[in-house]
DNA sequence: CAATACTTGACTGAAATACTCGGTTATTGT
DNA sequence: ACAATAACCGAGTATTTCAGTCAAGTATTG
């Protein structure tokens, strides 16, 4: 599983551009100041962003970029995946080959942590983000995706089990 | 957010652990083989282990280890973050900080992700592992974590909108 | 005491990350 | 036409992390 700061500045920069949408595109440059990520590396960023259809570029003076959809129909894990190629936690990228016979023994627990944090990720819209610095609450309680029955089951509470690593 | 194989050899050592636990102990080696991992690296994955009360050993001829508790009571969680340190999605670790002026604007997403995949991985026991290779079931059912009343919310069954990356 | 097996620490090659740099192409206003 | 703008593109590079090796211990058993 890869999380890297590829894929944060992604997203930051996809909610950026949904936040200072109006009409006329955003240039990179403007994104690149206020969010503080380096404009060669954002450049970088945007080009699959682009080849996936989730921004749309305007070349020239006055270009710069724009989403290509509503902020609600585009998701994290759509831009994270768009840039950083996976979040697969199997160690076989789903081929379950890792141990020359078969699949090791712990496929399964990797495969279904990836299901997981996928379906978080593809539960989460750009305007959600945009809409409320406070979305843990309405995250918690969409952690099932939109787009099926809109179950929506009220998760509990956070856990208060987490920082077991307490660090020396 | 760092998942390496070092953690994922921490589990998988610590489930073949599990399976052939027999009043004794279990020797690296064993392990070494039966799970195509380098001894000199499971050693180094073990220390921690040890230092975390994961597991006991026992030194000299006869020796090896042995999970410290039962595998029904130990999570997989807390074996990821004894080797791995950290499952936190965050770029700030926490801090808020990873802007100089106060929090990114995806802070509160990386944290609640975090949040998530912890207390999944905090559900699921070694007990869990060993049991049943489809665990797909009931890990689900399980996802939030078992310390707590054990409201034990029905999830729906896996949505179908993951795969989005097709790759070409 | 000799074999076993854990314990510790330093060390290393290879890969990935997080960038930078230089240049090209399209578009626009003057 | 021309210059300014801003997206595009490809290489190159310093740093860090990963994954693993190696060498030297120390405790325990028989
Ligand atoms: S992770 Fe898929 S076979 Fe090991
Ligand atoms: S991730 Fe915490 S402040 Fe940016």
């Amino acid at each position: 599983m890869r999380l890297t700061t590829k894929g944060r500045y992604a997203v930051t920069a996809m909610l950026d551009l949904a936040i200072h949408a109006s009409g006329k595109p955003t240039v990179l440059a403007d994104i690149a100041r206020r969010q503080g990520i380096s404009l060669s590396y954002l450049e970088q960023i945007f080009a699959p962003l682009r080849k996936r259809a989730l921004v749309s570029s305007v070349r020239g003076p006055g270009g710069g970029y724009r989403l290509a959809r509503a902020p609600s129909a585009i998701f994290i894990g759509e831009v994270i995946e768009a840039v950083d190629e996976q979040l697969e936690a199997t160690r076989c990228g789903g081929g379950r080959d890792c141990q020359a016979r078969g699949a090791c023994l712990t496929h399964q627990l990797w495969q279904d942590l990836s299901d997981h944090v996928r379906g978080y990720l593809h539960g989460v819209s750009l305007l959600d983000l945009v809409e409320h610095q406070d979305l843990r609450d309405r995250v918690q309680a969409r952690s099932t995706p939109v787009v099926s029955g809109g179950t929506r089951v009220p998760l509990p509470g956070r856990p208060g089990l987490m920082r077991i690593a307490a660090g020396a």
